[in-house]
DNA sequence: CTTTAGCACTCAGGGAATATGAGTGCTAAA
DNA sequence: TTTAGCACTCATATTCCCTGAGTGCTAAAG
């Protein structure tokens, strides 16, 4: 039941020159671009063909043809050409990406918007721990009289800091005793484990002690949460406004606000965990409702050892595929390559 | 030259209207609204009159009036009343920002949201460090063997801290040494300064520990610099979309573009610096060129001592500028208060 | 001098009618 | 199986006309 050659090409016709116009597809400008020596008359036959099996969709009688969501697909799964990256492409893409490496969001944030100047569309961008992450350790260091910096650090090797205010002040051995308590009683928990092993704490010991204990667990479990969250990032949705299926404000509203993290939390069915790095999300694939007249295109890439990442390009159905996949996947090779190359090591001293 | 009590009680009513209604205003209808007992003939002669002052503008001979910049330069200045929030928005306000003491990117990046969900328009926020800011105290944390955590306070008691990897590993007396010079000579400097006085030391210092030593410093320079920047930040830009002025979409890309940093620095002229507290541009008087049909209400903040901060509200030169003010100076007012109490302690035990 | 009624005039926006043309399906011949 | 030919469909653009809100001006009234 497979279809026959001459079916693809034209399919194939009109996919692309649909991509590429936004206009339906007729039957005269297929046999001019697919190459097929056969008059219009055949190519209307095979046309009528190709719209029974369900790969093409006719807007109303008297038009040409538009891909229906199996045409793409079928297209993206064994049409499409894989495209090349011209140079100036990955030199931008490298420049953008190996900067003097700073912090992960920032690098996401970056790679996002680059990703996204690079295929004209919205880019989104999703990062979390891939597992239960742990504290590795706690440092405790007074700051004059009345605060001490409570410094964390993650078994995924993220560090994060918090300056802690006590009123009635803290001798250096007290500070001593409460970093051993610490380390030998929170290193190493998830982030419910410490929560109940502070529980547990709270009995035998002095209420002035476990009252800073618990805050500098506190933060540690806001810094475990925070690491485990997946925090979505966007960039270039104001793409969305250059295609012709988001003329109208009615389509275009609900989804820039959806993008632009107005709508609350229930995001992108980014499937972190997926083990597939490129997936294809085509229209109606999508569950989300927001999403229905839109593609997904997304790749993951490794953070290191634990963490993953998502980043996608989201468009009309009619979305430049070949362009878009080729550039996705580059960027997702590219940041498992730096991330694996660098983290947990974020920054090797040249020599 | 003062305008008649009449004259400005129309101006009003015209200003208001079309703010509510965003179409021209015609004479019939202000009769009914001004609250005035005179016929429409008189009130035809008046607005003729204040168009001939220039406060009002007619967008062709058959239709009403519409408020020019200069009338709505009045209209903010003399005529438009002090508005009062509700309890429930007070009451929301207060319950966004008075969550449990976060970063402070994270409160003012709630706070533009809010603003923005309250006022219906896009909001931006920036802040910065107010003057020369400097680095308090370092701290050297091993790590294992091959890494330390460089700890760097600034003197507005900002801490962040860094990995940092050395391939040769570190004694603990060499990490003393190293914690001993930059405590001695790059405390209370400012990021010029710095790196000058990273410059000289290079002669005088071996070069294993100046490539350590100029890692650190380096790493304070960027923390330095990053406080000092204007982090643009912007929430709502879809709200841009319900207005009419931005139905076409020519005029509300290059606007969702130039608020979502697309397009690149040259960013609003948010005087971070100005004595006032309240600043409206009203369309024209905005240098900028993306902003000349646009009106800019906004607040400046004091995040402590040591820094400030702006947000501020876009919309069309039909601003609801009475609603705007409100709002705007509530949130200017809350965040000053609040980072006043919780800054540079960002966070007390309650007990 | 100010206000008002009356009136002719303007002009954007909406709706119906019409024209255009790209594209189709079908048939019959090659 | 392919192709030429033809009648048919229908979205879109164009034109024309109508409607009505709003204006400015004039002349009378207060």
């Amino acid at each position: 039941m497979a279809l026959s050659d001459r079916k693809k090409r034209i399919l194939r016709a009109i996919v692309e020159t649909y991509i590429a116009t936004a206009e339906p597809v007729g039957s005269k400008a297929v046999a001019q671009l697919a190459g097929l020596d056969v008059s219009t008359a055949t190519i209307r036959n095979e046309m009528a063909d190709l719209t029974e099996l369900g790969y093409l969709e006719q807007p109303h009688t008297s038009a040409g043809r538009i891909p229906s969501a199996a045409g793409y697909r079928l297209y993206v799964n064994e049409l499409m050409d894989r495209q090349q990256l011209t140079i100036q492409e990955t030199q931008r893409i490298n420049d953008a990406l190996n900067l003097k490496m700073e912090e992960l969001d920032r690098v996401i944030d970056r790679a996002g918007k680059v990703l996204s100047q690079l295929s004209d569309y919205p880019v989104f961008t999703m990062a979390a721990a891939k597992e239960r992450i742990t504290v590795k350790r706690f440092d405790l260091l007074m700051v004059e009289d009345n605060a001490f910096i409570a410094v964390v650090m993650t078994d995924s090797s993220v560090v994060k800091n918090k300056l802690i205010h006590i009123p009635n002040g803290l001798s250096d051995p007290q500070l001593q005793m409460l970093s051993a308590v610490l380390n030998s009683s929170f290193v190493g928990l998830s982030r419910e484990e410490m929560e109940e092993a502070l529980d547990k704490l709270e009995t035998r010991t002095a209420p002035g002690a476990f009252e800073l204990i618990s805050l500098v667990v506190g933060f540690a479990t806001e810094v475990l949460a925070e690491q485990g969250q997946q925090k979505f990032r966007t960039a270039g949705i104001t793409h969305l406004l250059e295609h012709p299926e988001y003329r109208s404000l009615d389509k275009a509203k609900p989804l820039m606000a959806y993008l632009s993290e107005e709508s609350d939390e229930p995001h992108l069915p980014a499937t972190l965990d997926t083990g597939k790095n490129m997936n294809i999300l085509i229209g109606p694939e999508n569950v989300n409702d927001a999403l229905k007249d839109t593609s997904v295109v997304m790749a993951s890439y490794d953070i290191g050892d634990n963490m993953r990442g998502v980043i996608g390009v989201v468009g009309p159905t009619r979305m430049d595929y070949a362009k878009v996949t080729a550039r996705l996947s580059y960027f997702a090779d590219s940041l498992t390559r730096m991330f694996g190359k660098e983290l947990p090591a974020p920054e090797e001293p040249e020599e």
